[in-house]
DNA sequence: CTCATATACGGAGAGGCTCTCCGGTTGTCT
DNA sequence: AGACAACCGGAGAGCCTCTCCGTATATGAG
């Protein structure tokens, strides 16, 4: 890679950076290039699709989430996992576009490092007995994500906690949701 | 209001329900127009935002749902709320502008219908201890069409059930969502 | 240091979308 | 029938995405 290439993909990243970060995720690529003081042209050849930016952008916060997911290992499952999955809703929330990437595109590099991170402490926390039976990986993502969609950003937590602990208040835990 | 305009208006909104069914919530409104054999200006006088059209193409479903919301009061309690939920899911799973509609505007007409809707539901179930202390009609709708937006239509229904039984197996049940 | 060449850049432009404006047309009421 | 209000259509402004290609520049060889 030239060193002006270089120069140029490094700009537009942090200049999307911004962008994103005012405009939200459904911002003009138009103005990410005008603001970075480069053409179109240039934009979409270092970056093909929206995605390619948005992956850009968040990949930094990724691996530290996925990070965060290793260093973990010292707390209790449960908590574990919760607290992860609080970062996770942070981030999402934070950076929408990635919820939709992650959304979008489900053969997708940021997603299945995510994917990794989580299925370590899910794991942990299934042996643990701390997490309902038949729960999978995608059902939190999936889950985490919705919220960090729909839900305004300071009830992202509440309703975190909420499908985390439940809504219904039937005593005993039933086996698991068998109607899946 | 004039005969021809009155035609006008419910052949767009049948060709807006058909094109949206095609294309997605965010399919183009030329589209639509054009499908109807009328100019861009009448779709936008009739119809002045997106918004607009969604409600009106919807606006039936949404009130068959509050109509099932009121039937439903001879089955239990929670069951009754549960199914109204699945129900509210499949809508928005089908009509996916429409859960991207409730988030967008929380002024919005349909949406405080069946806020309506559902609080009736909420509170009967409060009532007969189904339901865990201190959930509130916005989360539940904020569950809903956030699986709705992401999850695939093959695994929502899974997904809300997790949510209403709850992610986590710590046995016996806190008092409440406290750290919201 | 110079040159050749691959590499990267910029911006014009095609095609589409949203939304507005207004001259012409068509219902409706007397 | 005639007049007036209501309504329609589509041209067009402004923006966006994405492509194409002539031009400029970095870089390795000589």
């Amino acid at each position: 890679m030239r060193a002006d290439a270089r120069r140029n993909y490094d700009h537009l990243v942090a200049t999307a950076r911004a962008v994103f970060a005012e405009e939200g995720p459904q911002a003009s690529l138009n103005e990410v290039a005008r603001r970075a003081k480069v053409g179109p042209g240039t934009l979409y050849r270092h970056f093909p699709t929206r995605q390619a930016l948005l992956v850009a952008v968040f990949r930094e916060r990724i691996e530290r989430l996925c990070a965060l997911a290793e260093q973990s290992g010292s707390a209790p499952a449960g908590e574990a996992l919760t607290g992860w999955l609080r970062a996770l809703l942070v981030h999402a929330q934070t950076d929408g576009g990635l919820a939709a990437g992650m959304a979008d595109d489900p053969g997708f590099d940021c997603h299945a490092r995510l994917i990794g991170a989580a299925t370590g402490l899910l794991d942990r926390a299934g042996q643990a007995g701390a997490v309902r039976d038949g729960v999978e990986v995608e059902d939190l993502f999936q889950l985490v994500t919705g919220i960090a969609m729909t839900a305004p950003k300071d009830r992202g937590e509440r309703l975190l906690m909420l499908a985390l602990e439940g809504v219904l208040a039937d005593g005993p835990r039933r086996p698991g949701p068998s109607r899946a």
